[in-house]
DNA sequence: TTCATATTTCCAGAATAATGGAAATATAAT
DNA sequence: ATTATATTTCCATTATTCTGGAAATATGAA
C-alpha cells in the first residue's frame, strides 16, 4: 500500500458520518445495505451520504454493487487489513501489532 | 474504545507529515526518538512539527519522554490495535479482519 | 548568572473539507 | 409515454485544519 492511498483511507475514515456508515456497513457484510436504508438508519440528507459514500468508496473502503433501481453499497475490509499492515510496517515487533493477537 | 477516541486516532494519522512522523516512531519504537532528530529527518520547521506532535499524542498514539534538555517522542502500538478492532467490531467473519492474517 | 540549545506557544493567513437545498439523472413500473 | 422512486451533481456557505515566523519558555553547561 502507498502512503497516498493510506491517507486516503484514513481521512475517508476520520470523519463521524463516514466512520458510522462504514462500520454499519461491517455488520451487514458481505452484503451491504442500499443507499435509501443508509440514509433512514443514520437519518442523513441524500447529498450528504451520497457526498461521504463517494469518499469511501475512492478509497476502496466500501463498493457500490446496482441493484434494480437502488444502489447498494458493502464494506471492503481487506482494505483494512492492508491499512494496519502499513501502519505498523517494520515495527521493532513484527507484523500485525506489537501484541500478538489471540 | 470510544467513536469519538477512534476519530481522533484516525484523524491523527490522516495526514501526510504526521503519518509520516508516526511510521518513523514505529520503525524506532520502543525507544523513540528525540523532537530535534524527527524534525531534521523529515524536514520540519519547528513549530509546524510540534503541532503535528501534539496531535499524535493527544490521540495516545505517541508518548513523550524527557530526556535531559530534550524530549524523545515514542510509537504507541497499543492504540493501533485498538483502532483495528473497532473498525472491524461486529464484523460478519469476526475480530481482525475477514482473512486470516498469516 | 550568562549563554546556547531544545522545544513550545502565539497568531494570522492559506488551504481544505463538510453541509444540504434545488435541480438533474437514471430506471423501473403502470 | 407518464409517473414514482432512488440516487447523484451542482454550488455557495460555513467550518475546520495546516503552516511557519516571531517570540516565549525550559533546561543544562560554562
Amino acid at each position: 500500500m502507498k502512503t497516498s492511498d493510506a491517507i486516503t483511507s484514513l481521512a475517508a475514515l476520520a470523519q463521524e458520518t463516514r466512520l458510522g456508515v462504514f462500520r454499519l456497513l461491517v455488520r451487514h457484510a458481505p452484503k451491504g445495505l442500499p443507499v435509501g436504508v443508509i440514509a433512514r438508519r443514520l437519518g442523513l440528507p441524500g447529498p450528504t451520504l451520497s457526498f461521504h459514500l463517494n469518499v469511501l468508496a475512492a478509497a476502496d473502503l466500501i463498493r457500490p454493487k446496482k441493484n434494480g433501481r437502488s444502489i447498494s453499497y458493502s464494506a471492503n475490509p481487506e482494505t483494512i487489513n492492508e491499512l494496519t499492515s502499513f501502519l505498523m510496517e517494520n515495527c521493532c515487533c513484527g507484523r500485525g501489532g506489537c501484541r500478538p493477537r489471540e
